[in-house]
RNA sequence: GCGGACGUGGCGGAACUGGUAGACGCAGCAGACUUAAAAUCUGCUUCCCGCAAGGGAGUGUGGGUUCGAUUCCCACCGUUCGCACCA
């Protein structure tokens, strides 16, 4: 223990700095008191400050260092605010890497994975983070995942979730399924392998049936960044439009011995009466069965299945198609119109087939053009760009207007038009509003072994059976090492064989398990029911949630983000929370950065250097940048800055960060270079500089200290009461001004770098000061007090033992945030900018309660003012209370 | 193509509600201390003219609103992120 509750133990305490046994003595004397231990009881407003639980991959980066940091300002910040505070941590435990791992070290996944934890855990706690780390908690832990097995049981009697084969995304590499959200530009989000389509039985959450909802609430999330809450409604992708039913012609009838119309859904009823054919995709029903006996029209439905996957390349592709030789009737003119199976067409968004409009849609344009397809003109140009559609392709023929050549729809304007068309199909039967999503259904079986096992019991007799609720958890067998064969536990009988619930009879578990997006869609709120093993989630989910702080990575702005809104309504739909959106405010920390250097061998290798060790130049005056190695002088080629990553070499270890200059700094540092949301550029010369101001603050303590001792709040008390003046005063008005500064820096505004400046200001200030009266000493003391408290969120450990220093019995994590002294805040005389016609031109100095004639006086007798008049007269002055005065000539 | 964010000194960034552009820090320069170096401390540091006082220009570009614009509006250029044949 690092005491220094005493005069004499702080004479004892070295002069210099010494980060180690400052953060081990804070740290100690936090787990002592338990410091941090949330109360479900307390008085006081509840907050909730959560950050995105990590992935135990082995060590910490400076991204999770980024993360916890700002998360642990804010908790601590709230809690010297008076609010009950929640800071929870846990571990996201599931997941590929470990199977990796076993199968690189010939150790099981769970070993692996609960080593790294415990490592992590120390990382953690060495960084001072204030975690009440009581409700700890591991995905991969029996406690936690058989209530993601309990919700999919409940899920799938109401229907939520549910079997289907279908086309799915193969990802060849981790050869297993993932879900859209997981392949990003037609790769795998882990493996960046080219994802394969497969068809496979697997189970889906209807993530679809709650896309209304889940975009409509996006508005009630104002403590959202905009950027995340664009993004999701991005991605659920909602449209308004009209389905409209085409009626198969007699040739279709024929061919498929049936009745039957042909759906499509279209952003543009009003374009209708344009329509000249109907396209599809390839894997269209009405595509295949025509096929069937047609070798051509297989062999081109074969040719675009098979096509690239990578969706950007497949915007930019020719459009190609064929007709498949039946037709279907114009819903309102009866007219046949071809159908063709056309590559531009995609089977997975609405219908799987269009109505195709040439003159009003630019891709029919392109299509109709290639094969001769009529082009009908319905929609006149508002602004007169066109009389006629024509080659070549204008953007205004996609834009609104006043239909034309449209039957009883012409002369209405665009958007009545498509109410107007949709009554008449839905007269007729053939069509109606509707809203289109372009989200889809989330499939969550995994072909993996270190996951979540999903309830199900295959009998031959009586089907797919779900697992009794009696029988759960199905645990995960943890002694297994995949050999990158496939799935172990489906080659582990013990594992697999059981007895089907229903029947008794012999039977097959299911060997899947859950995509580990659905660990981390509600460990939030097992944070808040910790312990219960008789409810996934109590009373007390209720009092803590919604988190009142989401700290995370841009990168979970879709997926993580949208599955835990999802699941979070699913839970409240059950009655089992009361909140539908899980975080009332989301703050996307921005990436950490550094300088990437590398060299291109002729071979076209590419060799990474660590930043360390390479010597970097940038020329002044050209702006040109030269990089060498520093061992032997030899050049490389400087990438700019990038994203810390181990494929590229230019991570930093926390570990060699916080054994050298100490958390604090480390936390300084990460705080001070850049605003939260903003990407971080590491900078060596920036963490030294932390490191200096934290050994500044901690020798304007110690020196206040030794020339006399701390001086007692009395002491202070009565000083002030006495009356301050001069310097003094000055001196005590910055502290003042610095507590509301950083109160609401932190705790509106949500910037730390700003915070941080004006307490090195108020240092600065203080450095000034050297005055050594009694009174002096009375307001250096309760400035360097101001200095230590404002700092105590950002850098705990030094402010912990600085505050004992300056004499206080109590601990600082217990005390109530001070608030500015109105008095304080006073000031006797301002400083008023003068302008003249706006540009600044003298200043005047005045008191601030003098009314405006006298202030515009003082302006207009200032010499340097008078100059700038050139003889005019004075047209105009505005005067701003308290700021300037503008004089207009 | 659609949507979002952003553009300010040598660098990271500040200026919150339209009111002194460049806080704070880094780097650099000069000085103090030192045998010396490091560390530390003090001062200077947007650019141009000027010994200085002072003046001029200046927040991607062009326009607009205003007594006054980094901030609001319009158009454009650039960077970056997400989505992308979405019917």
């Amino acid at each position: 223990m690092y005491s220094c509750g005493s005069l004499e133990d702080w004479f004892r305490m070295q002069e210099k700095y010494d980060h180690a046994a400052v953060e081990r003595g804070a740290q100690q004397d936090w787990a002592d008191a338990r410091a941090f231990e949330a109360d479900d009881a307390a008085a006081g407003e509840k907050y909730y400050c959560l950050c995105m639980f990590p992935y135990p991959s082995g060590r910490l980066h400076m991204g999770h260092v980024r993360n916890y940091t700002i998360g642990d300002v804010l908790a601590r910040f709230m809690r010297m605010q008076g609010r009950n505070v929640l800071q929870p941590m846990g571990w996201d435990a599931f997941g590929l890497p470990a199977e990796n791992a076993a199968m690189a070290n010939g150790v099981p996944p769970a070993k692996w994975t609960r080593e790294n934890i415990a490592y992590m855990k120390g990382q953690l706690r060495s960084l001072g983070f204030a975690i009440d780390w009581r409700r700890e908690l591991a995905t991969c832990d029996a406690d936690y995942y058989r209530w993601n097995q309990w919700l999919f049981l409940r899920m799938l009697e109401k229907g939520i979730a549910y079997k289907k084969t279908g086309t799915v995304n193969w990802d060849p590499v981790d050869q297993t399924v993932l879900a859209n959200e997981q392949v990003i530009e037609g790769r795998g989000w882990r493996t960046g392998a080219l994802v394969e389509k497969r068809e496979i039985p697997m189970y889906y959450f209807g993530i679809t049936r709650y896309a209304g909802e889940l975009r409509a609430a996006l508005d009630t999330l104002p403590g959202w960044p905009e950027r995340v809450r664009a993004m999701q409604a991005n991605w659920i992708g909602e449209s308004h439009g009209v389905e409209v039913e085409f009626p198969y012609a007699e040739d279709a009838r024929a061919r498929l011995g049936q009745e039957g119309r042909l759906k499509v859904f279209t952003t543009r009823a009003d374009t209708l009466l344009g329509a000249t054919y109907v396209a599809v995709a390839a894997e269209h029903p009405l595509a295949l069965a025509a096929a069937e006996g047609n070798a051509q029209l297989a062999a081109f439905i074969d040719e675009c299945r098979r096509g690239s996957t990578m969706e950007a390349d497949l915007a930019t592709q020719e459009k190609k198609g064929l007709p498949i030789g039946l037709h279907v009737m114009h819903p309102l003119t009866g007219t046949q119109l071809p159908v063709y199976v056309a590559n531009y067409v995609l089977m997975a968004y609405g219908e799987g087939a269009v109505m195709a409009v040439p003159a009003h849609d630019e891709r029919d344009f392109e299509f109709a053009l290639k094969y001769g397809l009529p082009v009908r003109t319905v929609v006149a140009s508002p602004s007169g760009a066109y009389e006629k559609v024509e080659a070549p392709w204008q953007d205004a023929y996609a834009g609104h207007g006043v239909l034309v050549d449209s039957g009883e729809f012409t002369g209405l304007a665009s958007a009545a038009a498509v109410d107007a068309i949709a009554t008449a199909l839905a007269a007729r039967g053939l069509g109606r509003k509707r809203v289109q999503y372009r989200l889809r259904d989330w499939g969550i079986s995994r072909q993996r072994y270190w996951g979540c096992p999903i309830p199900i019991i295959h009998c031959a007799a009586c089907g797919d059976v779900p697992v009794p609720d009696k029988d759960l958890p199905v645990r995960l067998p943890e002694d297994l090492v995949p050999d990158g064969s496939g799935n172990p536990l489906a080659k582990t009988p013990s594992f697999y064989q059981c007895k089907c619930p229903k029947c008794g009879g012999d039977a097959r578990r299911e060997t899947d398990t859950m995509d580990t997006f659905v660990d981390s869609s509600w460990y939030f709120l097992r944070f808040a029911s910790s312990g219960n093993d008789r409810a996934m989630v109590d009373e007390r989910a209720n009092y803590w949630l919604p988190v009142d702080q989401y700290i995370g990575g841009i990168e979970h702005a879709i997926l993580h983000l949208l599955y835990a809104r999802f699941w979070t309504r699913v839970m409240h739909e059950f009655g089992l929370v009361k909140t539908p959106e899980p975080f009332a405010n989301l703050l996307t920390q921005g990436m950490v950065l550094n300088h990437i250097f590398q060299r291109t061998s002729g071979a076209g290798r590419r060799e990474y250097f660590n930043p360390a060790d390479v010597d970097l130049v940038i020329d002044p005056d050209t702006h040109e940048a030269r990089a060498t190695l520093k061992k032997d002088g030899s050049a490389v080629t400087y990438e700019g800055m990038g994203t810390m990553s181990k494929s590229r070499l230019n991570g930093v270890d926390p570990n060699q960060l916080t054994e050298k200059f100490g958390a604090d700094t480390a936390r300084l540092f990460m705080m001070f270079t850049a605003p939260p949301e903003q990407s971080l550029e590491w900078s060596d010369e920036g963490v030294l500089g932390a490191n200096r101001f934290l050994r500044r603050l901690w020798k304007a303590v110690f020196d206040h200290v030794s020339a006399g001792g701390p001086v007692s709040a009395e002491a202070v008390r009565a000083q002030l009461a006495a009356g301050i003046a001069g310097a003094d005063r000055d001196l005590r008005r910055v502290a003042h001004q610095t507590l509301g500064k950083v109160k609401d820096d932190i705790g509106r505004r949500r910037v730390f770098n700003t915070a941080i400046a004006s307490v090195m200001e108020l240092l600065n200030a203080a450095g000034r000061h050297t005055e050594v009266s009694p009174a002096a000493r009375a307001v250096r003391q309760e400035a360097l007090e101001i200095a230590v408290m404002a700092l105590s969120p950002i850098v705990p450990h030094i402010t912990h033992v600085l505050w004992q220093a300056l004499g206080h019995a109590e601990p600082l994590w217990g005390e109530r945030w001070r608030e500015a002294d109105a008095a304080a805040l006073e000031q006797d005389t301002i400083e008023i900018v003068v302008q003249v016609n706006g540009k600044l031109r003298g200043r005047v100095a005045i008191s601030p309660s003098a009314p405006e004639e006298q202030v515009k006086a003082a302006a207009l007798a200032d010499e340097n003012v008078r100059r700038f008049f050139e003889g005019r007269e004075p047209r105009k002055v505005i005067v701003v209370k308290g700021k300037l005065v503008n004089v207009v000539v």
